[in-house]
DNA sequence: AACCAACGGTTCAAATAATGAACCAACAAC
DNA sequence: GTTGTTGGTTCATTATTTGAACCGTTGGTT
């Protein structure tokens, strides 16, 4: 791994349980020296990648990566979409609605939106980390990606959630199987007890998945009604969404049927 | 400089007239060799902070930056707060209204507001480069910044954006002079013919500029009674702003007076 | 006050990674 | 065919990164 790749790793360390991070921390979560963490940290805050604040001189992400995604939006407008069609969709469906992008080896959510119509929701948080096996989203992605990502991820130990979490990869595969049928995942109290998500995949230019839009609501409201007006708008926002971003979907997967 | 440095001086490369930029066209504007800048790329690329697209293997900014970004946001809340306050302060002054910050040598400007109240207004785009000497933003920015950077910048030579430009350094400084009374800087047509803005400072932790706020109209609808309404407005709006974030004026600046 | 542990930051010889001129292959224009 | 692009690769030389040990502070314990 070159010095680059080591320096932006340590970016990752970030998340919402840690938004701020001391030296001796990071050298810890990193397993780096100590010398070389503060030099690279160093280099990453000359830059505005991080800062630093405080008395304690903990590090905390800096102003440069809003620039940076601001660009990027303009490149390739996919929050600013998302968040069009994720309003449309929780309008539509009464329930939260997100969309998650993987990056990497992860499943970050990145933005949602709240239906006001319901007095209960799911709530979430952006920049969240999904577990592939537990939630909708990930098995979505997981049932048009790359047969060795899949490989990658269920032959890791998978964490349990919920009481209601599946970790068997059999039975998981069987589930990707399923979702590449009506080209809609699903997961029960996989990821949160109560919840009851569902999720279409993203494509990419090159017909690959790049992430999921998902529609999470309380398992006491999901009647068959309901779900089905999910699977439909859902599908729909879906197939929107990868064709306002440039992106292509696979010819296998299926798009006209009713779900 | 690091390599680290020199990779991530990369990403600086892109802007709203070159979203995406092929290797040969980033080893020349970095002036770096081309193996290095191909080694440094992947490894951006390999964390996903850019990514090669088309058959030209254009780079472009990656996913990755949006993560990072949401997550600095959810560490300081400034892009959400702005553009809420924008909101509202375009809706008062029924003209458009944006937010900059400095980074690094550059002042950037991360979001914007319209009113729908006329017909005509200023246009803005988000990642847009300002100018210090030429723009009510920079003007605001500079009148509480450091005395070096104001150096740095006023012993550069000033871009001619317009006929009204103001490149004198002499004038320059009165100008900030006065922006330092009021608390309020102006530019009438310096980086743009025909707009007039006005822009208030933002200030961080350490009571120290991070960035401006400003509102942008058409000099034809600069009303004495429109720009006394601008000024208040505009002061509230970036004390709110400076302290929704955490921030401190500093105990210069001019709070209480009427503008 | 004395002690200890943990913190952020620094040093410098040794080890490792970055560098860049030259090179390919592919494509386009002439 | 020639010339000039492009993205990508090689490898000996060179310069940077690395990490154990160090320093000065801080904050809690005895």
């Amino acid at each position: 791994m070159g010095t680059v790749s080591k320096a932006l790793s340590l970016l990752s360390l970030f998340n919402h349980g840690r938004l701020e991070i001391g030296l001796s921390d990071i050298t810890r979560l990193s397993g780096m020296n100590k010398a070389t963490v503060y030099r690279l940290m160093s280099e990453l805050q000359a830059q505005g990648f991080v800062e630093q604040i405080g008395n304690d001189r903990a590090y905390r992400l800096g102003p440069e990566v809003l620039r940076l995604a601001a660009l990027r939006e303009a490149t390739v407008p996919l929050l600013s979409v998302s968040q069009d069609i994720l309003r449309q969709l929780c309008e539509s469906t009464g329930e939260t609605a997100h969309m998650s992008i993987v990056q990497g080896r992860q499943l970050n959510t990145l933005t949602h939106a709240y239906s006001p119509q319901h007095g209960t929701r799911v709530t979430m948080e952006d920049a969240e980390i999904l577990s592939f096996h537990g939630t909708g989203s990930g098995l979505a992605f997981l049932s048009y990606a790359k047969e060795e990502f899949v490989d990658e991820i269920l032959s890791q130990p998978l964490a349990v959630h919920t009481s209601q979490t599946q970790t068997d990869p059999q039975k998981l595969r069987a589930a990707l199987a399923q979702a590449r049928v009506l080209g809609i995942a699903e997961s029960i109290g996989g990821f949160e007890a109560d919840v009851h998500s569902h999720a279409a995949p993203i494509f990419g230019p090159d017909q690959r998945p790049i992430g999921a839009l998902a529609v999470a609501a309380p398992m006491s409201r999901m009647t068959a009604q309901l779900k089905s007006r999910i699977r439909r708008e859902l599908k729909a926002a879906a197939l929107d969404l990868t064709q306002r971003i440039g992106g292509f979907c696979p010819p296998d997967y299926p798009q006209d049927q009713a779900a």
